[in-house]
DNA sequence: GTGTCGGATGTAACCGGATACATCGCGACG
DNA sequence: CGTCGCGATGTATCCGGTTACATCCGACAC
């Protein structure tokens, strides 16, 4: 029998000798280079064959001075929102030639380290808001590295959607269409930019119509647990808001899911309003208002900022309300 | 003023020159070394964060031959099922130093190729079950690298639970606790193996008990707006039968969120059970009867695989059937 | 005074590629 | 027949680190 050779990776010299050429002619052929007369180029491609010989990325890369890799850098990978993001990046990023990688840091102690790596690794790096600090960001983008963000934040250039317009539209649509007067918002103001911005709408437009909030917010993580968890000490308080402003579609199908259940028909008894419109909002029962987010193509946008360079500090792209019936709108559109 | 230096990188002879050191010496400031004398060390340090110096990865990685990275390739970043695996991995690497890098393919024409990339620049990888067909994968280990399949392939590393047992399991409650006779699979076996498993199990069952289908499998995808596609094929089929199995959670989630508003009540009418026991199970309505994996548990044990060396050819964990209400059972875990 | 030893630091080779420039060989042309 | 030009290929350097080994120097012992 054979014995089972080390699978110790050739080098390109390894295939210069056994070819008999140099290494220049070897890396002309890998590359296609029509210099190289047939003949040979057979000869050195027979050899590559055999020997399984494929260019280490990291050579190449170090010679390169560029990697062909575009990261990406998120809290964490659940949920579809980043799932989305990362597709649109990913349209741009097979267009150019260029692999994605991903790191997710919300498990991480050492966040900003993480992203450091792989921004050491990568052409280009797209950061999600809320993944690091805004100094951390500031700090990757003085060291020399093309970084974009995926949300809010100064002196580095962002793709952003503008969500404090957009929730501001979703209440007013609450309270203009449906009269609702006590509301009440679900989400953790603080724990990311998003949510701060969809906040800060919500309150504008209470401001507007010289409503109070039927309560402080209800600071809790943008997961369908979550919602479940926020529908229980809902329905513990006793007095239910004419309306629920969740901070993601996620959080507002936890709710959908559970209050019911403890005796609160929606939208009858409460609404319950979404944001982002992920497939979930379509398929929820009754099917979610919320806002539609281009997030693919804010990843895309990024990807092309990423890597082609340019991209103006600031780019904005439109939201859509989607009136569903969590609101109470009927099926038709109509209010009520 | 000083005139804006270009941000160019500076690299360890930059230091070294402007220390008035040798490269060596700044290499040992950089790891530390006790040998050189601190006098010297302070006055490279002072250098090294005058002009923010940090060695390059590229760099590094070449010269040790290793990157201190772990790569994961799944076939979409979607889904909390991916999102679990890569938490359970996660939290080896915290352990060993190493940062993960995530590549989807789902997207790329060039699925083999993007991982070939990520394997060229990790030390170990994780490949997912029906990431890349078997030959790729065989191709990657046999180029030397460490490969560890989350799913099953002979001839790799492989941790995986055994979905079919637990699919018969599953079923096998179907028929015995609730009577069921007509069944039918809602998942497309030949798209993944996973899915392939689950279906065996399935079939094991009814031919142990001498049943037939209800029906071939509804071959569509893993997502929840597959399920809601299924519950309308399934209504215009005009009969649906006792119980549906259902590929994953995210189905049977779209299909329990559906089915309702066909008329078709959730267990009474019909049964219908997931696979993976995630969040949404526990929160749908009716509560979904599944079987729970310890994806998180399979993510570290392949990581440790991909990262330490020796793993067994084959490692299986055990997974546990999670009776709801989704079956027909009541609350209190009682059939019918 | 000289030999020895050890600690601090420098020199140069190496990791795996890409490529500018040099070289070689050959046909065409004056 | 010498030379020029050009196509095919080779040589050597660079990318940014690490590190085995060499070197240098002062202290100490004899």
């Amino acid at each position: 029998m054979a014995a089972a050779t080390p699978p110790a990776r050739p080098t390109i010299r390894d295939i210069a000798r056994e070819a008999g050429v140099s290494v220049a002619t070897v890396s002309r052929v890998t590359h296609d280079d029509p210099r190289v007369v047939p003949e040979t180029k057979r000869r050195v491609q027979e050899v590559i064959d055999r020997l399984g010989y494929r260019p280490s990325a990291l050579g190449r890369a170090l010679s390169y001075q560029r990697t062909l890799t575009l990261g990406i850098a998120l809290p964490g990978l659940g949920g579809p929102y980043f799932a989305q993001l990362i597709e649109g990046a990913e349209s741009v990023a097979v267009e150019r030639g260029v692999v994605i990688n991903v790191v997710g840091t919300h498990l991480r102690p050492d966040a900003a380290d993480a992203v450091r790596q792989l921004a050491e690794r990568t052409d280009g790096l797209i950061v999600a808001g809320g993944t690091l600090s805004e100094d951390d960001v500031a700090d990757l983008a003085a060291s020399g590295r093309v970084v974009v963000v995926a949300g809010d934040q100064p002196g580095v250039p962002c793709v952003v959607t503008d969500g404090r317009a957009a929730a501001a539209e979703l209440v007013r649509h609450l309270v203009e269409a449906h009269g609702h007067r006590r509301l009440r918002f679900v989400g953790e103001p603080d724990g990311s930019p998003d949510t701060a911005w969809r906040y800060a709408g919500f309150r504008d437009v209470l401001a507007e119509r010289g409503l109070t909030e039927a309560g402080e917010p209800l600071r809790l993580g943008l997961d369908v647990r979550s919602g479940a968890v926020a529908a229980r000490l809902l329905h513990d308080e006793g007095v239910l808001p004419d309306a629920l402003v969740c901070g993601n579609d996620e959080l507002a199908t936890g709710m959908l899911a559970t209050l019911p259940g403890l005796g609160h028909r929606i939208p009858t008894d409460v609404a319950v309003t979404g944001f982002d419109d992920q497939a979930l909002a379509e398929i929820a029962s009754p099917r979610l208002t919320t806002v539609h987010q281009p997030v693919a193509d804010l990843g895309a946008l990024a990807a092309a900022g990423a890597l082609g360079g340019d991209l103006p500090a600031r780019t904005t792209l439109p939201t859509r309300l989607v009136v569903r019936e969590s609101c109470g709108c009927t099926q038709e559109g109509a209010p009520r």
